[in-house]
DNA sequence: CTATGTTTACCGCGTC
DNA sequence: GACGCGGTAAACATAG
């Protein structure tokens, strides 16, 4: 098959490229994007992959524990790896010959498209293997940074992370992001500034630190409900911010952005796209720190307060002919825990106005049947150890302080997990 | 000083 | 070919 074909030669790369010396930027990256591109679109391995779990939950092996896994009684301890679960979103595209889900387990390289029925294709499978094996641990993941920061986040059972916690965690995961920090981690600051479905939530008095907090907008959804880590169908957009990029990009515009704007020097050119994304941050920044007047929401505790808080940012925005929605976004800016059952109920009415696909409704970023934690197994994580001693003795490989980062007691990489083997399109097992 | 955060620019790729 | 998305580099600003 094509896609798996692509993978194991990207694999190949960058493996090669890591032995000799850090990667070259011509590493295969893009070449992996493509991989499960075709797929995700749709696939019906795909559909079929969304329905079954909507509608029975995972069936066969990869099976979720069928909870549902509230995500909010979930400790680091016991989370899942994203492994698996990244695993079930990667699957559902570039393997062909799933079915369903359940028959993942079972598929063997064999059985994959090409059908490989030499008499020496159990060797060559053995020694592809080995290879594959020994690739993936250096291999660049099949998941873009955003769905790296949303995994991240979601993992967290306060549903947020500092920068340092985020670069953690992939690092945890992912061994190829051990090595070229600057590089990843200069791009996941980007990603997560640039796009509208990280929120930044800043620090309470009680938790001093450097950096804020990074959340996921309430309204983001799902962005990977079609089972590709790797590009979303569509990036999520901010109402209120769309809103005011728009009001930006008219010339009577009347927010007040001369604090900042002259710091930079415009250019007229580029990335229109990438260029009105970031058209509001004055804007947004000046909303922001209407919100940080108020840290101390951030404690669920004080969930009233914020409540209060809200209906007086309510009031005085209807005095500036704030729309509804926008107050609302304001307020999402507070991470997600601190949002009354209200809130949220309103949140999701409002939800249905973003330009990303919506669910028809009752759903949560956290409950949502695609969400990433949603999908983790709770299971997973114990297999994947025990695998990982078994086969490699690389669970402690991660030299990261727990205290730091309490998931960092995962301490499994995705590339010792079986499933990663599985997810990859190679199925070695 | 370093980590964090923002912004611009450019590129490659896939989709329409 | 236009457009959108993601990745990368880089410059710059700011907070701790």
């Amino acid at each position: 098959m094509l896609t798996q074909k692509l993978y194991s030669d990207s694999t190949t790369m960058a493996t090669s490229s890591n032995a000799m010396s850090p990667m070259t930027p011509t590493y295969s990256m893009n070449t992996m994007s493509c991989v499960s591109m075709p797929s995700m679109n749709c696939s019906p391995q795909a559909q079929s992959f969304g329905s079954s779990m909507l509608n029975s939950g995972m069936p066969g092996s990869m099976a979720m524990n069928g909870n549902g896994m509230s995500s909010s009684s979930m400790g680091y301890t016991t989370i899942g790896s994203p492994i698996s679960n990244m695993n079930a979103a990667c699957m559902a595209a570039p393997i062909p010959s799933m079915n369903t889900y359940g028959t993942v387990g079972t598929l063997g390289r064999g059985d994959l498209g090409g059908g490989d029925t030499s008499p020496n294709s159990a060797l060559q499978r053995a020694r592809a293997d080995k290879t594959y094996r020994r690739s993936y641990t250096h291999a660049k993941p099949p998941y873009s940074y955003i769905s790296l920061i949303t995994m991240a986040i979601q993992n967290c059972p306060q549903k947020m992370l500092t920068l340092s916690e985020i670069y953690q965690f992939i690092m945890d995961l992912f061994p190829f992001y051990r090595q070229n920090q600057q590089r990843w981690q200069n791009s996941i600051r980007h990603s997560l500034s640039f796009n509208d479905c990280f929120v930044k939530v800043p620090r309470t008095p009680d938790k001093p630190g450097k950096g804020s907090f990074w959340s996921l907008h309430p309204d983001s959804g799902n962005m990977f409900e079609n089972g590709c880590y790797l590009r979303r169908q569509k990036r999520f957009k901010d109402e209120k911010k769309e809103i005011l990029r728009q009001s930006h990009k008219s010339p009577s515009h009347s927010v007040d952005n001369s604090n900042s704007s002259e710091k930079k020097t415009p250019l007229q050119h580029g990335d229109d796209t990438h260029k009105s994304h970031h058209l509001d941050k004055n804007s947004e920044n000046n909303l922001s720190s209407m919100l940080s007047i108020h840290p101390s929401k951030l404690d669920v505790e004080q969930m009233n307060l914020l409540h209060s808080n809200d209906l007086n940012m309510h009031q005085q925005h209807h005095q500036q002919n704030m729309s509804h929605e926008e107050l609302t976004a304001m307020v999402n800016r507070c991470h997600p825990l601190t949002l009354t059952s209200d809130h949220q109920a309103m949140l999701h009415h409002n939800s249905m106005s973003h330009h990303l696909k919506q669910e028809p409704s009752g759903y949560t970023p956290s409950n949502h049947p695609f969400s990433i934690t949603r999908l983790l197994p709770a299971e997973s994580k114990s297999d994947i150890k025990m695998y990982a001693d078994m086969q490699y003795g690389y669970n402690t490989l991660s030299p990261l302080p727990n205290s730091v980062h309490s998931h960092t007691s995962i301490g499994n990489d995705y590339y010792n997990s079986p499933l990663y083997h599985t997810s990859a399109g190679t199925t070695s097992l």
